[in-house]
DNA sequence: CTGAAAGCGCTTACAG
DNA sequence: CTGAAAGCGCTTACAG
């Protein structure tokens, strides 16, 4: 149905068609197209002509395996449907294509299983690759990295033997105690993320930091989760521990938890109260306007690709670069 | 200083290295890694461990320019930062993975000239391409079509060459008017989205035809965007206008509209009446939550892989494929 | 069942 | 300034 109209040339063309056009060398045509300066004018005007002529567009594939370069690198995040790994991507992606280069995306939430193999393998279409795998067992993750470098590696503690970005959860998570402590709560309740997230390790920290500095103050901790749904279903656990504010794993729970709050009409702020973190862009929407931890997930995103810039430049490795969330007071949580 | 360690193979293995290190030839070596059955098992047994011995990984690049086919698609959006492209990335990414292919992304936000040279390259490094691109001109777009088929194109209204999903904005936005009308609403304004949007013409087509059901109604209708911002910069139009319900283009104009009438103490439902389009996350937990129109984004993407799919695999192209938008009702709009 | 050879479409020393 | 040739790392008819 496509083809009632014969096609002018089905076939594209290559390198060899315009060289034959033109009269010269492959050798020539490569070098005009690439702009390269040593090449006559009036020979480089009959290329020209030839490329016009046939439409001629270089293979992008060639030129890469001739290079050895693809001008692409890999990001491989847990969950595209996450809003949190999106707006990472988008640093990423805007980021590098300033620098000409594209991204090619891989979430590996179908299968966590394969993470490891589904990293190679975007790896191996590419030039570098960006790893966010806060769940991937440490021991694992080192051995890989071995063998995908240049990478970069998002929100992992511990030694990482790669360029690593990470958000300072610690000290944000100290702070958002540090507020509601001087709003005057004295009983706090932490919604713990998934078990064996590498960013739990950081929120143990900051809890253990605040609790010293708020010796009269209880903070206690509860399994919950990182999404809405167990947001949503923290929030008989929540009212059985007396606790007047909780301090939610991340925004999406802290969401869910607001919403079954509306729906058995008890009041926040008021009767409880509530913070969050991440700062997406929902929180501020939410009803009550959320008060979370802002975390630049633009600027991470935009900081991994300028640590896979460098490496792939051949400068050295970059110390690790962190980041640091901030307060972004709004309406869920006030003075008890 | 990753130098220290002499390192035991700089280079990566090549076939040449398996053939040699097995004492075969390098089809016999392809053979076995692409799991041809013609193969004796001693032999295929000695390759087996030259492969493990050296680490050896196919050349994902090689074997592209070989075989002429990348197993990538490009995606091509207007906006990353915009959770509708988003998400809609993410229901393409999933259903390609499924298929074993990869996602390209490409965001044409940076430089709107550009737009049609972008799809271009990102589709030279792939092979296929889906196209989200509302504000391209129509005639650009149908010359290109004709360069980077196999080709899906999201949300263009009119004669397109290539395959076609699209979202029925101008029911969708008729389902809205029958709901505010039946509300008792009879004097409406519409928020318009950017002009020479592909979109706006389905508005259009669908206001005039529940003005034709609605003779008493005014439905008026002003120049906005799609940004938050714009829609917080409408309000002081928005009360002038005397319209007691607005229909703003899509969620994110209805927040921006929601957070300025908050600041303004105007009530939302009460004094005012606001309904969306789209239903992003945010949409549900906006204070008051957000009247809207779901649209399936996730379903929009995986239907485009199903288009590129079946033209990857030389089926005939399938005809447009259309999701109706869906109506959620929430709190943001009631009787007047 | 296995190998020699040509091919995929480029780039780049090396000569001249 | 230009070209012949080798190379990037695979696949696949074609012989045997």
């Amino acid at each position: 149905m496509a083809e009632l109209v014969p096609s002018p040339s089905r076939r594209r063309a290559t390198i060899d068609d315009v060289a034959s056009a033109a009269g010269v060398s492959r050798a020539t045509v490569s070098r005009v197209v690439n702009g390269l300066p040593s090449v006559g004018p009036a020979i480089a005007a009959k290329v020209r002509t030839a490329i016009d002529g046939l439409g001629y567009e270089p293979s992008t594939i060639a030129r890469s395996l001739s290079l050895g370069v693809t001008r692409t690198i890999a990001v491989v995040v847990p969950d595209l449907a996450n809003p949190t790994f999106q707006q990472m991507l988008h640093g990423v992606n805007r980021a590098a294509a300033r620098d000409g280069y594209r991204v090619l995306v891989a979430d590996s939430g179908e299968s966590p299983a394969e993470e490891l193999a589904l990293i190679i393998e975007a790896r191996k279409r590419t030039d570098a690759v960006v790893i966010c795998a806060p769940r991937a067992d440490p021991a694992d993750l080192a051995a890989l990295l071995e063998r995908v470098q240049p990478a970069v590696v998002i929100n992992r503690e511990g030694a990482i033997d790669a360029a690593s970005v990470l958000v300072d959860y610690a000290s944000g998570i100290a702070c958002l105690v540090d507020y509601l402590a001087g709003l005057g709560h004295r009983r706090l309740l932490h919604l713990d993320g998934p078990s064996g997230s590498s960013s739990q390790g950081a929120r143990d920290r900051g809890l253990t930091a605040a609790q010293r500095r708020w010796p009269d103050v209880t903070i206690e901790r509860r399994a919950c989760g990182s999404s809405m749904d167990a947001g949503y279903a923290a929030f008989d656990v929540v009212m059985r521990s007396g606790a007047t504010a909780v301090l939610a794993f991340n925004d999406l729970v802290a969401l869910g938890l607001l919403g079954r709050a509306r729906e058995e009409r008890v009041l926040v702020p008021g009767r409880l109260h509530v913070v969050g973190f991440d700062d997406i862009q929902a929180a501020r929407f939410a009803s009550p306007p959320l008060t979370t931890m802002h975390v630049p997930l633009t600027d991470v995103g935009g900081a991994a690709w300028g640590a896979l810039y460098d490496q792939l430049n051949n400068r050295s490795r970059s110390d690790p670069i962190v980041f640091a969330p901030s307060l972004v007071v709004r309406d869920s949580a006030t003075a008890p």
